[in-house]
DNA sequence: GTGAAAGCAAAGGGACTCCCTATGGGTATC
DNA sequence: GATACCCATAGGGAGTCCCTTTGCTTTCAC
């Protein structure tokens, strides 16, 4: 079978015109080189060298074979040299995973980080909902992942806590918001809740179950909707309330609901942000840079761990 | 050092998504795969693949590597290819692909052309079907191929048109062959149709597609059958018509459908026979032989362009 | 013409690589 | 929870790689 180092040895041997020479040059003993353009020639069943008593010539065959040869070990070392780009973060592509909230708070800035340093790289920010993120994961299509947790079940994962997003009460009528909503409270509300096609995962309302659990009532939502914007625009329009995490409500509320107002839960609940990746696996120089930015980012924006 | 080797197992694992797979392909046990990537991974200081329990998964670096390997394996190839081009003609073995119903026109006579020339090559006539060929030309496993165009995508690929091959229609129903056929017609027929298993990239069936969607037709085939000698007979049992290239029908009427005549399409419409090979491959003299032989075989059954 | 120098081939041996089988652990699937 | 699948590791045999030594042929100098 064909191998590189034949071709490196047959290269040296042609423009040194000798396999002394070439052997000096590559650093190997004169015998071994010969024994490499011998088993060249036979697996490719042409002299490829005339053994001229001083010297060697080279056939019609190596003049045939050298351009293709240049030209493969040139690529060889340009394969070489592509692998070597991308893990300097100089090209490639970087894949990370940002879920709901996370990506609200950070997505585009992360980005920015990112490119800042490192102008060359592709960025990829996965994450249209938490069983996708999840899904690529376990599979190993992405590395690794910012989400709040709790999540689907996590055994084969390492999670790693970095903030907590407290969450709020949030409502246009004044009335609602003059103390902080217990859980009697958010039971007679009438709520909006967003990510209703992974209510049964999502973080906001395992930890909201969990509160209304604890006091014997069960949580009913009066609006379902999709993305957390438009809950938020409902509650702008007076026509229900909702819980959202505190950096959704700051962002979202000026621009969505500016009548609108947000007053904490009693006892205080929390979202936690976590950074999650596979048991045991290498992160690459990418993915951690990812992870460090996306936490910084986060840090800036909710309660540091 | 990077090896060839080396680059070969990692294109065999990155295309089969699992290392015994890629073992199995190479023929090899499946530790020895594990081998020649752990240490062409540490040889790049780059992780590859992510190992998931159930297969593995490759890296952006491993997305990086892929087009340059292939390249450069590729490349390798080229270079055996050329040097072996060199003394071809008097010990190989000349490979050629035709696919369809030009192997049906050309195929016998071709082999004789070429053994009449040169006794002492062997011959081998490949083309079990259009994606088959298509794949062997690509990866080098054949220099060239005759078949019929359009194929499927032609990147990387030199296409040469050298004939036409009309379409007709054939029927055992007088009635149905008094004028030529138009799309209208082709609709209201009751169809057998060879290649069933190749429906997608059949090139009769991507021309009627496109005759019949200018209508605003939609094909509708009553029969499916796998080789055209099993469409043409079930056409002179009467239970159905069929189109097919003029060639064809010209061999096959007489011998398998007796009683059945053919009339010509209105617009007429024409399959293109082509010979395909890789972009700056370089043809051994056998190869440009068999294409010579090829080309000139088919434009004495078809019309030339 | 003869000795010396240069260069390739062959032989023999040590280290390493390649590839195998057998086995263990982790992960999906039923 | 059992099963099947897949990868990693370990250990060993065969082959390769590369070395040094030696011998042969050609070339060059005297």
């Amino acid at each position: 079978m064909l191998s590189l180092h034949q071709l490196r040895c047959f290269l040296a041997v042609y423009e040194h015109g000798s396999l002394t020479a070439a052997a000096e040059h590559l650093g190997y003993a004169q015998p071994s080189i010969s024994e490499q353009i011998r088993t060249l020639e036979r697996t490719l069943g042409v002299d490829l060298f005339a053994r001229i008593g001083r010297g060697v010539a080279p056939t019609a065959a190596a003049e045939t074979l050298r351009a293709h040869a240049e030209r493969t070990v040139e690529s060889a070392e340009e394969a070489r040299r592509a692998v070597q780009a991308v893990t300097a973060l100089e090209t490639g592509t970087v894949r990370f995973g940002m879920f709901g909230t996370a990506r609200l708070y950070a997505g585009a800035a992360l980005i920015a980080d990112v490119l800042e340093r490192h102008p060359g790289v592709r960025v990829e920010l996965v994450g249209q909902n938490s069983s996708d993120v999840y899904d690529d994961l376990r599979r190993g299509r992405i590395e690794a992942a910012m989400i709040a947790v709790p999540q689907v079940h996590s055994e084969g994962m390492s999670v790693t806590p970095v903030a907590h997003d407290e969450l709020v009460y949030i409502s246009a009528n004044p009335d609602h918001l003059r103390s902080p909503v217990t859980a009697h409270g958010l039971a007679m509300a009438s709520l909006v809740m967003a990510e209703t096609t992974w209510r049964a995962n999502d973080s906001t309302r395992i930890v909201l179950r969990q509160m209304l659990h604890e006091t014997g009532r069960n949580p009913q939502t009066r609006i379902e909707v999709e993305d957390v914007e438009t809950a938020v625009e409902l509650v702008g329009m007076g026509l229900a309330d909702s819980v959202v995490p505190r950096g959704v409500a700051d962002q979202l509320l000026p621009r969505l609901a500016p009548t609108a107002g947000m007053v904490a839960l009693r006892p205080r609940q929390v979202d936690t942000l976590a950074i999650v990746h596979r048991n045991r696996a290498t992160l690459s120089p990418a993915t951690r840079l990812m992870i460090d930015l996306a936490t910084a980012r986060i840090r800036e924006i909710c309660e540091p761990i």
